[in-house]
DNA sequence: ATAAAATTTTAGACAAAACTAAAAATATTA
DNA sequence: TAATATTTTTAGTTTTGTCTAAAATTTTAT
């Protein structure tokens, strides 16, 4: 397994989660900053090693092979991550593109004696759940906080969007992980919110909602 | 900076220590497990990218620019057994072939953040010296048990070899960086010893002594 | 329903890093 | 020193993963 073929997986579970029918072709070279041509002879190799399932011009399946593949492939990435914040002290901005290259490399062992080292984290820094040693996920049960109710108390529990520009800006908003709101007004034009944190009132756009998971 | 271009200046490096005039095609070859004609063609790109100096037929050696970008890798291979042995308990026989990946993650806030959590490590597990940050190396004065006089006590520093099938014998024989050593007698027709350590008598081969650093 | 638009695939090319086989240069030895 | 052996380089090929441009297919819109 190439790491370029790990890339092309982990990016057809990505967008598999949205796209359960059947994943475009377009989409993948989007994701990678590829080009289509490029996505189709990868699509025939990965189909070849019973990775996936391709039909011509009809989108792409994972198979369970592939699942697993993916899943175990996206454990890595969120295991390290883990590992960076909370053990040498990067903050969550920085260590996507760390973890990018981290999540390729081979050993299962190392990948299960850094799970027990990190004590068996759940999530990881960004509120994304970690699959196990089987590749099962904790599903939480969350919304954006662009969908919910006025003057209930939410807990942040995710991002949505993990860039690091979003997250360089709820770090200035002093939102985390943890944080507890109130949604005390909803505008009707725009959607802008007026949210209470942490004691204090501000006004969050309808962009910055519609990436903030609460619980 | 691609792995392979990564790996080549690795071995190059380890290969100077012992021929600093000018390493050979076919050294860098054997160690690569490539061939000669390989070999030839990388170091062409490696001289274009001022990191060897390189003749036609003349072998060839590190530039400045070479030899800090080598150090630097050995610095990260060193530097993530240390991690595997001191927080994950991986054995010393195991790290070897892990680190061989992990040193070619490219982030050298990684590096340094890793360097600090391990409370800046000096020697890894095989007793081999960590470069610091800036490429530099203590080298510690010691010699082969080989070549070390009777009746006098020495401490286990380094390993030569450091194979696994070499470190799991050191295993079996209970012997570790930081053993105590006396050479009671030495065999004049083959060299074997009679070594006194940890109050027990044992023999040790010439080709096993010839492997292990002494202080 | 058919024409236009968008998407996807094919065909052919290229760069990186390896290889084999043959040629060239260097080293060894008689 | 000449002949032979060894080492190194060159020339040409292969594989992987990418690309562009053109052809094929599917989708959308009139």
């Amino acid at each position: 397994m190439t790491i370029s073929e790990e890339n092309y997986l982990k990016v057809i579970y990505h967008l598999s989660l949205v796209s359960p029918k059947g994943v475009n072709t377009n989409a993948i070279a989007g994701m990678l900053d590829s080009k289509a041509s490029s996505v189709t002879d990868m699509l025939k190799k990965l189909a070849d090693k019973d990775l996936v399932a391709y039909k011509k011009y009809q989108g792409v399946t994972l198979t369970d092979n592939g699942t697993l593949t993916a899943k175990m492939i996206v454990r890595k990435h969120r295991l390290w991550e883990v590992f960076l914040v909370e053990k040498l002290n990067f903050s969550w901005d920085e260590v996507h593109e760390i973890a990018e290259e981290l999540e390729h490399i081979k050993s299962e062992k190392l990948i299960n004696k850094l799970d027990a080292f990190l004590n068996f984290p759940a999530f990881d820094p960004h509120g994304d759940p970690i699959p196990n040693e089987k590749g099962e996920i904790i599903k939480l049960q969350k919304q954006l906080l662009s969908d919910v109710s006025l003057n209930v108390a939410y807990t942040c529990v995710g991002v949505k969007d993990s860039s690091p520009e979003f997250l360089q800006y709820l770090d200035k908003q002093q939102i985390a992980l943890g944080s507890t709101f109130k949604v005390i007004e909803k505008e009707s034009f725009d959607d802008t919110l007026l949210v209470e944190i942490n004691n204090n009132k501000i006004t969050i756009s309808n962009k910055i909602a519609s990436n903030l998971y609460v619980q």
